[in-house]
DNA sequence: CCAATAAACGGACTTCACCCCGCTTAGTAT
DNA sequence: ATACTAAGCGGGGTGAAGTCCGTTTATTGG
């Protein structure tokens, strides 16, 4: 009664049907040209079922995105320092900046695609770097701030630059900028951890 | 030669027919039912004049929003202090963060339906925030950063809570935060700028 | 093994953003 | 005035997202 029933067997084996395909076509043909009625045909299913598991396009590429994600978390939670623990509250809220820089950049086309203008947020709450953050701020001992909130603003900080301010133009666009962004977290953060 | 000849009259009288139809729309029926055809047809014009105009729906709700930008720009530009010019730097960006946030509310769906996933920098490089906030870094005097990129975070981190991390749900459910998110900036503003 | 049932499936259908291109008209130069 | 031309206009056409509902199938309890 708790739990909602298990997901069948078939539809696991279709979503990840369906996540092997997308992967695919995004390498041969780019994110444009992943339709949800190409998507369907090359997975041999209907397209009902495509939305059936994934709600919308963009759910799609989040699907993909967390994929990805889950090694890079696997790396700041428990890989060697200054990312991993080990080092210092401050250090690994530096090194975990430009760590997600690059993988932002390593993933820009299918986190851009993985954005929607509609409900589901984008970046959500649940977020990966938002939740990791705030778990750093907590371990640096600032003064009584609304650390939920600062984590939330840090996290825009760091995510925004190329989710809201340079997702205009091209990844080469956004690379070229990389080297600055991730000085200018180190500084930002060292302004705001400095007792 | 240099000037790409000014727009005609009857294109300049069917822009402020189409705003002024869409800003009507909006009120009465909010934003999502305000659709190209619609548009079109309620401004008796044809879709094909609405695209021209505004080049996407995005565009429409861009415009709009410029519109309602002006008054507030000349608030932080001119107005009386400590938002406007008077205060000290520290002091002024506290106040703008504290009045973008009241106006974003203000505007939240159609801010919202001003983004989209596409091309055009959803809040681009020619912010007014991002300028704005530029202006008064300056002032400060803060070591030798980066206060181009710093300008870019911190907008980010001012409007990213909207636009990126609570978009999820309704306005109320921003609202509800708005207390927390200005005090937040101020804290933030203040712990960057302390020398 | 069999019946029952809730989940999954497929694909036609609807709705919309956006494109295209032949026709019309405002501005301008003679 | 008139003719010229570039900008503007209209609205049918296209492609893709997302919905609906009748049909099929995995699962479970007997």
């Amino acid at each position: 009664m708790g739990t909602p029933r298990a997901e069948r067997a078939d539809a696991a084996r279709n979503r990840q049907l369906l996540l092997a395909t997308a992967r695919e076509m995004v390498a041969e043909q780019g994110v444009e040209n992943v339709t949800m009625d190409a998507l369907a045909d090359r997975a041999a299913l209907g397209k009902g079922t495509v939305f059936r598991r994934f709600g919308t396009r963009a759910g799609i590429f989040h699907a993909l995105l967390d994929d990805d994600e889950r090694a890079f978390q696997e790396r700041a939670l428990s890989g060697p320092p200054p990312l991993g623990p080990g080092a210092g509250p401050v250090e690994r809220l530096v090194a975990y900046g430009q760590a997600r820089i690059g993988f932002l950049l390593e993933h820009y086309d299918i986190a851009r695609a993985a954005l929607d203008g509609s409900q589901p947020a984008p970046a959500g709450e649940g977020t990966i770097s938002r939740v990791h953050i705030r778990m750093l701020l907590g371990q640096a001992s600032l003064g009584a701030a609304d650390l939920d909130m600062l984590a939330v603003q840090l996290t825009a900080a760091l995510e925004g630059p190329f989710l809201l301010y340079l997702s205009a133009s091209d990844p080469a666009d956004a690379a070229r900028h990389t080297g600055r962004m991730a000085q200018s977290w180190q500084d930002l953060v060292q302004r705001i951890c400095r007792t």
